[in-house]
DNA sequence: AAAACTAGGTGCGACTAGCGCAACAGTAGT
DNA sequence: ACTACTGTTGCGCTAGTCGCACCTAGTTTT
C-alpha cells in the first residue's frame, strides 16, 4: 500500500494513533483515561502491541497511568514539549488580547492558525454563557470557520479558487459557504477593513468575526476570531469586528510587526 | 546490560531524544530550530537515522520544518494533543490535591475556572462538616469568589480596572468588594506570595483563600480555593493560604508547567 | 465456593523494519 | 575549479518487535 521510501514510520504511526485516542475527541466527557483493550480494539491492533507501546510511552513520560484504574492518559512530557512549541509562545502573547475581547463583549474568543486546509484552534477564551464547546486543539475545515477568511486573506485569487474548488464539506453545510466571488469580495474586505464577518459560524445561531494576525515579516500567521450570537444586530457585529481587528493589529505589533509600513512580502509561504 | 523486557522502546527513545533536543535550549535563544547534522552530533547518532526520523515525525506533525532554512522545530500536533486534553486532565489531576487540602484543614476545597466574567466551579471536595453547599457547575460573579482574584492575577492593571468598572453586582454584596486599588494590591500579593486571601466569601461567616493554577503554557487556567470558617484567626488563614498556594504550584507542575523560568537542562546535560 | 468472564501482561519464534555504512546531491565559501 | 559543508538515499544484514498463545489477577455469575 503506502509504498514508502525507508523512513521509520511504523512504530511512530502506532504511537501517534495511540496518543490521538488518548487525547479523546475533546468534546466527549471521557475524562479518566482509557484502558489497553479499549484502545487496541479502537485501533484494530493487538492488545499486546498496545500494551507494550503504552509502557514504552509511559517510560518516556508521554503517557501516564492511573495506578488503580490502570487507565492511561497523556503525560507530563507531552505537555512540557507542547509548552515549548512556537504555538505556545504565540498563545502566551495573544492571551491578554483574547481575554480583553471576551470580557468586553462577553462572547467566545479564539486564536486560530492554518494547518493545511484546516483551521486549528490554539486557544479559546469562553464567555460567561453556559454552553461552551471546547475547540482548543481541534481542527475544522477552512470554509467552516470564521477565522478561515482571515487566514487566507493574503492568498491570491487563483489559490482561493483552487481552495474552494477542492474543498468538500460535510453535507448540509453549504449554507455557510457562499459563492466564490462572494468569498473574493470578502477577502478584499478583510484586507481593507482589517476584519471579516461571516453570517454562519461553526454552530448555528452564531455569526463570526475574525481578523488576521501578522508576524514580524507581515505574513499572516494566525487569526483572532469571535463567534457572536446571531441575536445581535449587524451593527454590533461590525462593532465587534472593529474591536477584533484592532486587537489583531495590536497583537501583530507585539509579534514584531512594524506598525505603519506595509512590508508585506509575497505570500508564497504560509507555513507557521 | 540493561535487561529490557520486550517493549518497543528503541525507535521511541530516539524520537523522544530528538524532540527533547528540539525543545531543549535550556538557555540560549535558538529561535529558529535545528539542523539534522547538529541534532545527530548532539545525540551521537547517525545523520541518516536522524534525517529519516525527522521526516517521519514531520509527517505526523510532531515537528515542523522551515522550508527555507531546512531547520526543524516542534510541531503543531504536540500542541493540539495537549490542548485538547487540558480540561479533562485538569479535573483528573487536581482531584488528589483538593482532597489533600480538604482533609488537612477540614474545610471545603474547590477547583474553579474563569468563564467570561464569572467563576465556574468545576469540582468541590467537601470537608467533614455537616453543611456543605454544592457549588459544582455553578457560576458566580468574579468579584464574589475568592478564586476570582487568583484567576485574574495575570491580567494587566488596565483590564482589571475595566473589569471592576463594568461588573455590576447583586445589591447588598458590595461589602465583599473592596476598592479598585485594594484589588490591585491584592493581585500583587497573589503574584508575589502565590495565594489570595479574601475576607468575605460567597457565604457570610466564610473567608476565602485561593491560588492560581497554571497549565503547561504558563497561563492561569484554574484556581484552587477554599472557604474557611471565619472563626479562624488571620494567622490560620494565611497558613491555609500557603498550603493552597503550594498545592496549586504542585498541580501546575503536574500539568506540565516548567517550574519557574529556570532552564532545567543545560546543553551539557548528559541524558544522552 | 468454583466457574466464567474480562482486562492486562508475558515468552518466544519468525519476519521484517530500519540501522549503519558509504555514496550521493545541493549549497556556500575560498 | 576545489574544499567543506549540509542533508538525502540505496542496500545488505541484524536486531527489534509483531502476533500468537498462554498466563495472571480481578470481578461477576451460578
Amino acid at each position: 500500500m503506502t509504498d514508502k521510501p525507508t523512513v521509520p514510520s511504523a512504530g511512530l504511526r502506532r504511537d501517534m494513533e495511540i496518543l490521538e485516542v488518548l487525547a479523546g475527541h475533546g468534546d466527549g466527557r471521557d475524562a479518566d483515561g482509557f484502558g489497553v483493550s479499549w484502545i487496541a480494539q479502537r485501533l484494530g491492533r493487538e492488545k499486546s502491541q498496545v500494551s507494550r507501546a503504552l509502557r514504552a510511552l509511559e517510560l518516556e513520560g508521554m503517557v501516564e497511568r492511573d495506578p488503580i484504574t490502570r487507565r492511561y492518559r497523556l503525560g507530563w512530557r507531552l505537555f512540557a514539549l507542547a509548552a515549548r512549541t512556537q504555538h505556545a509562545r504565540l498563545v502566551q502573547v495573544a492571551a491578554p488580547y483574547l481575554r480583553g475581547l471576551a470580557t468586553a463583549f462577553d462572547e467566545d474568543a479564539y486564536l486560530c492558525v492554518l494547518r493545511g486546509n484546516l483551521v486549528l484552534t490554539l486557544m479559546s477564551v469562553p464567555s460567561s454563557r453556559v454552553y461552551h464547546r471546547v475547540w482548543e486543539g481541534v481542527s475544522v475545515p477552512l470554509l467552516m470557520a470564521a477565522a478561515g477568511r482571515s487566514l487566507v486573506a493574503d492568498w491570491d485569487d487563483q489559490r482561493i479558487r483552487e481552495l474552494l474548488r477542492v474543498t468538500t464539506l460535510p453535507s448540509g453545510l453549504d449554507s455557510a459557504v457562499s459563492g466564490t466571488e462572494e468569498w473574493l469580495a470578502d477577502l478584499a474586505h478583510v484586507r481593507s477593513c482589517g476584519y471579516a464577518v461571516t453570517e454562519v459560524e461553526l454552530e448555528d445561531s452564531k455569526a463570526g468575526v475574525s481578523a488576521p494576525v501578522r508576524d514580524h515579516r507581515g505574513l499572516i500567521t494566525a487569526a483572532i476570531s469571535m463567534s457572536v450570537t446571531r441575536a445581535h444586530t449587524a451593527a454590533r457585529l461590525h462593532e465587534i469586528g472593529a474591536a477584533v481587528g484592532e486587537a489583531a493589529r495590536q497583537l501583530s505589533i507585539s509579534l514584531g510587526l512594524v506598525p505603519d509600513g506595509r512590508p508585506i512580502m509575497s505570500p508564497t509561504e504560509g507555513s507557521l
